[in-house]
DNA sequence: ATGAAAGCGCTAACAG
DNA sequence: CTGTTAGCGCTTTCAT
């Protein structure tokens, strides 16, 4: 690796000589300037990343905590996040809590260590489950900015880029109904997690009387759909997540049920099973690209001015008709 | 941040004792020790992460390049090497380019700047096509060391951690014709990269007879599956890539074929998408988290002692049999 | 227009 | 056992 020191050695000038030079500043010569340039070419110089950082007291670097790197919804917000972090030129450093506090915490003091600008997190499901936020609070105390993506927790103020998950369920129910479906069950296999409870709130929001299947994970989830639709009449079904939608599509097509003309699915959508899932799912698309943009957006913000006042993006869904959907509007 | 420097004020010691201490050093006396450590626990010290590395000329973190992030299959690996660079030490920096060679060369560059001690990657579908080695030779000028994993590039020797999709893919064809499947089709969207050509060169290895619909990506795939089980007899099919599996499952479904009485069908996995299909397809596990995990040891190996041989490791993989497969045996 | 010097935070050789 | 000093590679202030 070719230094400063060793390009100012062999043009015979001093390394503050070189090191303005290649920033391009108006205290050196042109003439200086293009001798050095074309040094620092052909020697193919990049100035060493850790130095500068350690000059500068920054590292142009964030740091990206997703609950569940095979989550193709958390994937996909990754993607946002690490396009946009390198049009701003920063870089990112991920790390996979695995819906485990320890995990997280480990993560967060790790980057900690001066090696991220700011972090942006998705809590872990355990980190919302028991409402922990020493861990944010001492983030905050070493003032390294975060922001919340997706997943939130009430008891603290921050920033956040969440989607408008109460509304986007409640209008599922209402469509159903408009439709004439009036035998609605609501599936979950996200119970703990804050998008899980508000979009239970959502369908609880439009009606009362719903059947509600809801698990912590997607565990027992086939046996327990498999029930629902033996014990109950049901005509159509909303899916708080998408392993709940496939799993659910996959049952009821075991049990001969015609989809969509005897049985509607909708489905809320994280990733990439709903669109091979056949017949076609119905989705609520979450623009999950998106929510990393602006996530990354609301960190470089306040990394720019640590006096903002927090600010919580939400963002609207849309949902996408496929086949697996009665649709007589 | 606290720093060495304000401890050591605070205490009244100097900084190199205060490093040696942190540091356990048989040089300091228990007693200054463990003063130094009950201060740094109290303010809640942590090295500078930055100053450490460009102290110690190195970085302890890997760079990783993977072709698609959401693709499965590579974010499985992406969480071996994750694991396993965490046991170590080492934090994992990932980029993405989308198979793109300009990506990956902007990569390989931000990682050539000091950020990392070596590299981790697959090479994309545009490098392998085109067969691009320079900017891999430029690692090498600048000594990084790098590893591949799942695909490689045949005119450059190197360290790489590989399955054996050649037998693999043979293998399979066997089993049909063993089952008195005689009717045999290849589907493959992965006609460019190494793994897909192996694969190929396996299936034909057993069989040179065998009817193949070859893309190079999954665009217009369903079109030409859905010609291929209308004109042709078919009774089994291995899928090369596991979206062609899904969309294949799903075309002959579709097609009313009964899976697996008159239509076996096998596939190469990939990620998440096999295991909830309907009914679930019988695959060829790649054990991408061990393909991960392996990688990582062979770059660390090599960070320890440049002067190795080149290796590759090749896994095994294994077949899962589920109800998309007919088996007599 | 150029260079000398200080310093980011840390480690380690060397001196005492 | 503790401290002094130098230096990793870079930027930036101040002097010339």
């Amino acid at each position: 690796m070719i230094t400063l020191k060793q390009l100012a050695q062999e043009l015979k000038v001093s390394v503050s000589t070189v090191s303005k030079a290649l920033s391009d500043s108006h205290e050196i010569s042109a003439e200086t300037k293009k001798k050095i340039l074309a040094l620092a070419k052909e020697r193919n110089y990049i100035p060493n990343n850790t130095a500068v950082n350690l000059r500068r007291k920054q590292t142009k670097t964030v740091g990206v905590v997703i609950p569940n790197i095979f989550n193709h919804f958390y994937t996909k917000i990754l993607h946002g996040i690490e396009s946009e972090a390198k049009k701003s030129g920063y870089k990112t450093i991920i790390t996979i809590s695995n819906e485990k506090l320890q995990d997280e915490k480990e993560s967060l003091e790790y980057f900690s260590n001066g090696s991220v600008d700011g972090i942006l997190l998705a809590p872990s499901d355990e980190t919302e489950k028991y409402k922990k936020i020493d861990h944010f609070l001492e983030l905050r105390s070493k003032e390294i900015p975060f922001v919340f993506f997706d997943r939130f927790i009430d008891e603290l103020p921050c920033d956040k880029v969440i989607i408008d998950d109460f509304d986007s369920a409640k209008n599922v129910i209402h469509f159903f109904e408009k439709n004439g479906m009036n035998d609605i069950a609501v599936i979950s296999s996200i119970k703990n997690i804050s998008t899980g409870k508000l979009r239970k709130q959502g369908v609880l929001s439009a009606n009362k009387n719903l059947k509600i299947v809801e698990l912590e994970s997607e565990i027992n989830l086939q046996d327990k759909v498999e029930e629902l639709l033996k014990k109950e009449k049901v005509n159509a079904i909303l899916c708080l997540d998408e392993l709940s939608g496939v799993i659910t599509l996959n049952i009821a097509r075991k049990l001969k049920f015609k989809i969509p003309k005897e049985l509607s699915i909708v489905s809320f959508n994280q990733g990439i099973l709903s669109k091979y899932s056949f017949p076609r799912l119905t989705t609520i698309n979450q623009h999950a690209t998106q929510i990393g943009r602006e996530s990354f957006q609301l960190l470089l913000n306040r990394l720019q001015d640590s006096k903002l006042e927090y600010q919580t993006k939400v963002l609207k869904t849309s949902l996408k008709f496929h086949k697996s959907t009665k649709n007589t509007l």
